[in-house]
RNA sequence: GUCCCAGUAGCUCAGCUGGAUAGAGCAACAGCCUUCUAAGCUGUGGGUCGCAGGUUCGAAUCCUGCCUGGGACGCCA
């Protein structure tokens, strides 16, 4: 099915060898226009190895190059256009589609292997911020879209649940907080402490030496500050949880920070004995200026470790525990460097396989052009917001179809959908300004979009005569052919969208497929009742499994009704 | 100061590993529901692709410099 090559095998042999066929695939694009065909093979390059102008060597292929996948071919100036046979390409994509279902478009590349991702990573006692659910959002999609690829997927939760900020927390809590209020409305209430020490900080200092003094209790193992931090952070999990429901997200595991506490003086010894730790001003650092960055600091003065140890920890054992052959990081753009050192290290360790660690980055959500400050309690609650979009989603339903069965379960695809999508529409490196009412907009570039074609599509299938056993014959009008290319596309689109780690790939391409089913929609009566009908249902069987598999690699729900 | 990311229509963004005439959505305006879901479709207007050089048969795309915005740069994560 892949006509791109069997096009470049056809121009291969016409060539009598003058050219690869490595160097004639990548040479092979598809042209802007239509009217041009459906693929175009450009003949600069030969010009100058067979000493004739572009013209004349297109003119020449396009008498020689024919097959039966191709209706024609076509010299256009410099170019030799193909023209693929619709009827004979047609019914091949939809036959196969149909026979595939939603296993269309998964790859083999990473059978047998497996991917760690390292995503969402809260931090307890936080809100969950709009920053977190870029990692979220972004690191489950990639997670399914491995899967797609064939590799087992481990997701792991990556809880910022180690600190200074709980000796701050405790502090706070045992200065004016109250068990009632925390049991209540954990998050805020101890978001609301973690505001006041900061504010009181200022006319207080002694207050950093207290909240010091509780960090050193937690971690000698003090039982007052032990129970505490597990009581914080049990709420706070309870609390992340509601969340993740709501995402209809899962987790392999929720190892955070404090899980790999005796973990780190290995790494401090290992380090020392593979003789990579230097002094400096005090603390204990691995010298990178061979590679030209900044030292990597292992050890605080006061011989505290760093969240460089903890991550060094974190993937020896990660590697050891579920022998992964790719890790990815989903976290924020602003700790390049970080993972650039990290990754450093660990090769200098003589980790090889730190060449399959990759920290996947992105970009801030911004508040009127600015990072949004969490220590000053200015933010923005991510639950309120899914809440609203459920509402508002709701709202929309009650007021265009109000006859709808399951309305709260819908409303909730569709709210939750149009987040999610707002995310992974644009490249992940892109800044996002924060924007309620861009992020609930139903219309236009959006989840809804989506969510809506493909029910339009599944209302049609529920009104075709049978939907079973159809005669798939094949489509040659030009409305249907810009879907069955788009159609015949979607491996390409996984496979890329998993090298690039980027889910916005995907988003973008259900987006297309949406828009061109649309159209057809728009000019064609698929239901007509002549020859061509049953051809014209499995088409739309197609569009609603790719959409719907689209969707579901995104985290996004397709619901058959609207 | 050094390094990283970005700069394309009024706004938000696409543009594949260089290829033919620069593409969507929003906003504006004009149309399309007795007919498969109008949360849709069609049409119109709107561009010195940040600036200046360079490489190339060919540059929004690659290289260099500059400008603008954001970020990172040792004891937070």
């Amino acid at each position: 099915m892949n006509y791109r090559q069997q096009f470049a095998e056809e121009i291969y042999t016409q060539l009598e060898k003058k050219l690869d066929m490595d160097e004639i695939i990548p040479l092979i694009e598809e042209p802007k226009y239509n009217t041009h065909g459906d693929l175009a093979f450009p003949c600069f390059t030969l010009a100058k190895k067979l000493q004739k102008a572009p013209r004349q060597i297109a003119m020449e292929l396009s008498e020689k190059v024919s097959a039966p996948f191709l209706e024609k071919t076509v010299a256009a100036g410099p170019y030799l256009n193909g023209f693929l046979n619709k009827e004979i390409v047609s019914k091949q994509a939809m036959e196969h589609i149909n026979k595939e279902q939603e296993n269309y478009g998964s790859l083999s590349a990473g059978a047998e292997k497996t991917i760690t991702i390292d995503f969402s990573s809260p931090n307890i006692a936080k809100p969950f911020s709009m920053g977190h659910l870029r990692s979220t959002v972004i690191g489950n999609a990639l997670a399914n879209i491995s899967e797609k690829c064939g590799y087992k997927a481990i997701r792991i939760n990556h809880l910022g649940d180690w600190g200074t900020q709980f000796g701050k927390l405790i502090t706070a809590y045992q200065l004016w907080g109250s068990e009632e209020k925390v049991r209540e409305n954990p998050i805020k209430e101890l978001f609301h402490l973690y505001v006041s020490f900061h504010e009181q900080v200022e006319k207080q200092p002694h207050l950093e030496d207290e909240a010091r003094f509780w960090f050193k209790q937690l971690e000698s193992g003090n039982e007052e500050a032990l129970q505490l931090w597990k009581w914080f952070r049990e709420e706070s999990l309870k609390e992340f949880a509601k969340i993740y429901e709501l995402l209809n997200i899962k987790f392999d595991s929720y190892d955070g920070e404090a899980f790999y506490n005796d973990k780190m003086d290995d790494v401090v010894q290992e380090l020392k004995a593979k003789d990579l730790l230097s002094h400096s001003d005090g603390a204990e650092v691995v010298d990178l200026t061979d590679e030209k960055l900044p030292p990597c600091l292992i050890k605080k003065k006061d011989g505290a470790t760093l969240y460089a140890t903890r991550d060094l920890a974190a993937a020896i054992y990660r590697k050891k525990t579920y022998q992964f052959d790719k890790s990815f990081y989903i976290v924020g753009q602003e700790q390049r460097l970080h993972f650039q050192q990290l990754f450093l290290v660990l090769q200098k360790m003589g980790y090889n396989w730190a060449a399959e660690l990759k920290h996947v980055p992105f970009g801030f959500i911004l508040k009127d052009g600015k990072k949004m400050s969490t220590r000053k309690g200015k933010v923005v609650l991510l639950e309120d917001v899914i809440k609203e979009a459920i509402n508002l989603a709701y709202q929309n339903i009650e007021a265009k179809n109000p006859a709808l069965i399951n309305k709260e379960e819908v409303a909730k695809m569709v709210g939750v959908g149009a987040i999610i999508f707002h995310d992974l529409k644009n490249e992940r490196q892109n800044n996002i300004e924060f924007n309620l009412d861009e992020m609930l907009r139903f219309e236009g570039s959006t989840g809804l979009y989506v969510q809506y074609t493909h029910a339009r599509a599944c209302s049609i299938l529920r009104k075709a005569p049978s939907e079973n056993n159809l005669a798939i014959g094949g489509l040659t009008d030009s409305y249907s052919w810009p879907i069955i290319k788009t159609l015949m596309d979607f491996p390409d689109v996984i496979e890329k969208s998993f090298q690039q780690a980027e889910a916005s790939v995907v988003a973008k391409y259900v987006l297309k497929l949406s828009q061109e089913f649309n159209k057809y929609y728009g000019y064609i009566k698929i239901l007509a009742d002549d020859a061509e009908q049953s051809s014209r249902l499995a088409l739309v069987k197609s569009v609603t499994i790719v959409l719907k598999e689209g969707l579901r690699l995104l985290g996004i729900k397709a619901p058959e009704k609207l």
